[in-house]
DNA sequence: ATGTAATTCAAACGTTTGTATTAATTGGCT
DNA sequence: AGCCAATTAATACAAACGTTTGAATTACAT
């Protein structure tokens, strides 16, 4: 299997870019060499199968984005001039995955996108790929909300931070859907225009009291004044 | 085109429960006949060809669904006993969907699912129709919302309906992913349990105040400020 | 019972798929 | 030049795909 070639590297980028808009079975590997002008049997050389060359794709992104999540986890830190804590948390998760598939500039791109599309297609040989390279950052963040908002249950920080993961899922498989479905009146723009939007209606809602609402509702944040009033509505519907 | 049958019917079964769990073109008309227990020809003798088949198994539930959704959506009223109005809109708009999906009782259990995983899928054919079904009903419940938070630009509004449109699609695409992630922790349940996690944690994401906070906003946002919090919900309310 | 329509069935069609094999070509070395 | 390894190209192959066909079977009128 040889390491290096630009024919190498023009199959993984063509591959990158069909498989991420057309998902992995519904392209052939004679439209995808066609396209990185390459010969049909080069994947063969090159990767092994088709299976493997989705499995170098994966890979060759899916440590670097964590590694910037983490990097950007670590500048988190409360401050007078700084976001709150939480802001600060979800746009270190949320940007780069942003930075590398809404901003079509980096090799990068489709990436997320990718694997966003992969999820819905229930390839068996797939499933420990993903659980392996993604949710143990993932717990790492969900640590660090849970020590952000302790009076929170850690199932239910569990569940919302699946919600951001829903949120950022459906961002990536289609920015271009807010657009559609807006009417044209939602330009999704670049990353830093999309974070704007999500990053405070993900931080509030993770500021929403727990159905288990432990006792302490009214300690850990100020200004909650009604909190408690609205909560009990909640339970009794 | 014969209308009624029951291989007719348990062909529509067998088909919505495979697409929906390894999506359209991974599944072959001979896998699909064969669970069925029909014959390969059935396919084409009831619904023309696999894509037409494909037409009736969406258009069996998606307008029912919107049904129980905007119905849903006319019940909701302000009251004393009531949650508040944003919590009922939400859940009048996650709630049948999650009903027919999560619990696995009635026939449509997979057809949300279904969607979820077609949307990935970028299938030329399927592009209007799930923007002409899906999107109208869907509308609607965007104007309800910013009537009850006006505080807010209806981009916004649009923006983070879309962030609910996520959430629903990625739970509906894989409820148990949720257990996975936790390892456990978390138990996605019946649809009340999954309704009961999301509600709070939504309503509260569209309360946070807008990017462009049009009132009371003086100063640029550095610290994400909730100032205007929630005033303007008790004003609509 | 008989005839007609509705339905099911087995078999095959032509394509396209991923994979495999073998030959032609290229790019450095000595 | 000549040679060897790396790479690309061309072709073949079996399997699986959606589709089609026409006969066999069933259902149901009269």
């Amino acid at each position: 299997m040889p390491p290096e070639s630009r024919t190498r590297s023009r199959i993984l980028d063509v591959a990158e870019d069909l498989f991420a808009s057309r998902g992995y079975k519904n392209v052939s590997l004679r439209e995808l060499t066609a396209a990185a002008e390459a010969n049909l049997a080069s994947v063969r050389y090159y990767f092994g199968s088709k299976d493997q060359l989705l499995y170098a794709i994966y890979e060759r992104y899916c440590t670097p984005l964590n590694n910037a999540r983490l990097q950007r986890l670590a500048e988190c830190a409360p401050g007078d001039g700084r976001p709150p804590m939480i802001e600060q948390i979800i746009a270190a998760f949320l940007e780069p995955a942003l930075d590398v598939s809404v901003d079509a500039v980096g090799g990068g791109a489709r990436f997320t996108r990718l694997r966003a599309v992969l999820i819905g297609e229930n390839l068996d040989f797939l499933e420990d790929l993903i659980a392996r390279n993604f949710d143990t950052t993932s717990l790492t963040f969900v640590e660090a909300i849970h020590k952000e908002l302790p009076a929170l249950g850690s199932e239910e920080v569990l569940w919302r931070f699946s919600f951001v993961l829903g949120i950022l899922h459906y961002m990536l498989i289609d920015p271009n859907r807010i657009r559609r479905l807006s009417r044209g009146r939602c330009d999704p723009g670049d990353s830093r225009t999309m974070a704007r939007f999500l990053v405070p209606f993900i931080a509030e809602g993770f500021r929403a009291p727990g159905i288990d609402a432990p006792t302490a509702a009214v300690a850990p944040r100020a200004k909650a004044g009604r909190r408690t009033r609205r909560t009990d509505k909640e339970t009794a519907a």
